[in-house]
DNA sequence: ACTTAAATTTGGACATTGTCCAAATTTTAT
DNA sequence: ATAAAATTTGGACAATGTCCAAATTTAAGT
């Protein structure tokens, strides 16, 4: 592992651990028993660590969502599992995202391109969902009202969790905003998408 | 206006503006024409200042939560619309909002108290909007969770829109996420209920 | 093997932050 | 008018992120 890794992987947990704002360069480097201006020789401000470990997210997200034409909505929702996953991985991003939002302009701008994608793969990703039989809208508005719910959901889930929910495990928190989540979806399924969906949801208590 | 309101006042306008973390003690003295020592005066530690404003949104929703059991859909709806706006006037607390817990430990425990006081209102709305014959509910659960979506939308709402719908101004802003709010509400709906809940979205638009 | 250049690591400096305190000043009460 | 209390002030402190010149290590060419 090169030092420039060693000090991504150590940045990454402290920052989990403890907060991106309450781990100090000093403290960083203490851990990694290196001066601090030698961390700063491979991320010149802190700004560029949380810039690259907002890009290990980005990644590891990329690697899960997939346009999919004959998506099913059970596939749909495991994947938004692995995604709730990746953001326990990278939780202290989506803790100081507001945060971070203002203060770091590469991050917001990075971020902008990653939230209308996100939100174009989930619409794309609805409309696959509906063309296959798996939900039915009434009104075409209500589409884009749920494409702005799951958003929101995905975004702020784990933010809420660690508020409202912190005496549940990280397993029990994943699953109760899924569980959220899928709830958020079953007034727009078919019958056959319901089916799915408690399919998906009798699966997550085993 | 004495000294300390003045501080207090001027403190939520340039926090509002440009984020607690990114307002000094010397920028806001020099906005006050004071030296900093004389608000750590009045509020000897930055938290405390903190602390007070989000006093200020306390009070000021709880002049708008009522226990009520005539409540009607719309009345609900309009207190959200109230809670909405109140919001926006003490925004730098709910955008700085997970910041803010981890930091202030005295925020943390108070905000505990009117989180699940919060839960236990919008709860207790529902059940009497189920008993009024607003609402209907086939699974019972569903009630639950729609409580729990409705705090995440209510808690959040803010910082999404500080992320993605910055370019709307901010009444467009709370119309986007009542709407939000209604249409989660919606699948829940009676007869009687959905009329009213059709009324207020017309009234949005008005 | 020796020299040179590049890459890496180091210690110390800088400005800025929130906090704190003793002294000075103003206000209030007697 | 005087004493006490409340308020305001300037300056100090430690901690933070950032930066830079010098020292050290590594790699490359002869």
């Amino acid at each position: 592992m090169t030092t420039k890794e060693k000090i991504f992987t150590k940045a990454l947990e402290l920052f989990n651990n403890e907060g991106v704002e309450y781990v100090g360069m000093r403290e960083l480097a203490a851990h990694l028993n290196m001066r601090v201006s030698n961390i700063t020789y491979y991320y010149p401000t802190k700004d560029d660590l949380v810039f690259a470990i907002s890009q290990g997210l980005k990644e590891a997200n990329s690697k899960i969502v997939v346009e999919n034409d004959n998506i099913t909505l059970l596939a749909f929702l495991n994947m938004l599992k692995q995604v709730f996953h990746n953001h326990v991985k990278y939780r202290c991003l989506l803790l100081s995202f507001v945060h971070l939002m203002e203060q770091n302009k590469v991050i917001k701008s990075q971020y902008k391109k990653t939230a209308s994608s996100r939100n174009m793969a989930i619409s794309a990703n609805i409309s696959h969902l509906i063309k296959n039989g798996f939900l039915k809208f009434k009104d075409k508005s209500d589409v884009e009202y749920l494409v702005s719910s799951l958003s929101l959901i995905i975004r702020f889930w784990i933010s809420e969790a660690a508020v409202s929910q912190s005496r549940l495990s990280v397993e029990n928190q994943i699953h109760h905003y899924l569980i959220l989540t899928a709830k958020t979806i079953q007034p727009y399924t078919s019958k056959k998408g319901e089916k799915e969906l408690l399919h998906f949801l009798a699966g997550l208590q085993a």
